[in-house]
DNA sequence: CGTCTATTTGAATGTACTCAAAAGCGGTGG
DNA sequence: CCACCGCTTTTGAGTACATTCAAATAGACG
């Protein structure tokens, strides 16, 4: 099993040793998600935290009118999973989808902890749910700031992997809008 | 100057000896806040990260049409600040500003960051960090699964302080609307 | 008391939604 | 290899919610 990736990922991030990092890499459970297959949904205690090997995932909820929200879209690097209910037992409310056959390298409750707790990946982790809030509050505070059309031409341009592998009707659901709506103002995009 | 208020709060979510406990109150500077009187603005390196110990602020950012987006509101015991500026020390571009006189116990970087990588605060600090991107997530999530209306409806239920204390065109800027429209759906509201 | 700001009300507009149907696309089995 | 089926995307018409701009009323503060 090759770790450069996942370790060239953590290391952009932190400084570790050796010994720490033979520690961490031994706690990696592998494992494959075919296309549509959940690695969670609602209701479940979740079990791991997840990095992306290869492959993508969806993590969404349903409101209560049966409709589904993407918070986000996972790609290979990224680590995965609803900490909450990870880390205080409680069951997510959140599913976790495969869009396509995904790699990921999973790690459990009792490694990870035992890993933030007496390594330096404490820090490490420290820094990724910081950069995760930060970027969250960015983007919530941009969900009101701007409209649809706005949000879709700053995916087009900062996220286009995000226009390149992820069917339209997901992508208006992570812009919060309807498939139709969406596909309205692609026509609209284009005719200019 | 009595520190009892803050030392309960850290004590809900952290164990931390009594060593720890005076070093990480020896960092605290009091600092009270005029109302309408900002700790940082935009372009600001922000300094501190601060414990609302009395009083309530808003923290917000201006979009490019010139309207405020509050992010959130901070009552006492709340922590306040924007992470990414102040560990990274990065312009920063919200405003925190006071709405009463307010009280705040601050923590500048190199006393926050020796605590939090040096004693239990590290603990502590995982925690709230975790709490507060679980926090936005949901929230963010709720913008587009809400409409105004149930939103309105769900602070008067969950957040009456903030409906007492806090004037009604920042509740608007909060729930994303225009305060014309929180004025029309209170309207509604009462009506029924 | 007067001034400044916040809230309410009105009318017209815009953006996204709903419901419905058609067109396009991709995978599967015959 | 093609035909079919199911799912995705597009298009149309009517609707809902929030916005804009403007003006009136109410409230807070010096």
């Amino acid at each position: 099993m090759n770790f450069e990736f996942i370790k060239s990922e953590i290391e952009k991030i932190a400084v570790f040793s050796q010994k720490d990092w033979e520690l961490f890499s031994s706690f990696i459970e592998p494992h494959t998600l075919r296309k549509k297959e959940f690695l969670f949904s609602e209701g479940d205690v979740v079990k791991y935290l997840a990095f992306v090997q290869k492959g993508c995932i969806r993590y969404y909820l349903n409101d209560n009118k049966g409709d589904e929200h993407i918070v986000y879209f996972g790609f290979e690097g990224w680590w995965v999973g609803d900490m909450n209910s990870f880390f205080n037992r409680k069951p997510t409310i959140y599913y976790l989808q495969a869009l396509e056959d995904t790699d990921l390298f999973m790690f459990n409750r009792e490694n990870f902890t035992y890993a933030i707790e007496n390594t330096t990946y404490g820090e490490f982790f420290r820094e990724i749910t910081k950069r995760s809030y930060m970027s969250m509050q960015k983007r919530y505070a941009e969900s009101n700031t701007k409209s649809a059309e706005e949000k879709y031409l700053e995916l087009l341009e900062k996220n286009p992997q995000i226009i390149q592998r992820i069917p339209q009707h997901y992508i208006a659901s992570y812009l919060g809008i309807k498939p139709e709506s969406l596909s309205r103002i692609r026509n609209k995009i284009s005719g200019k």
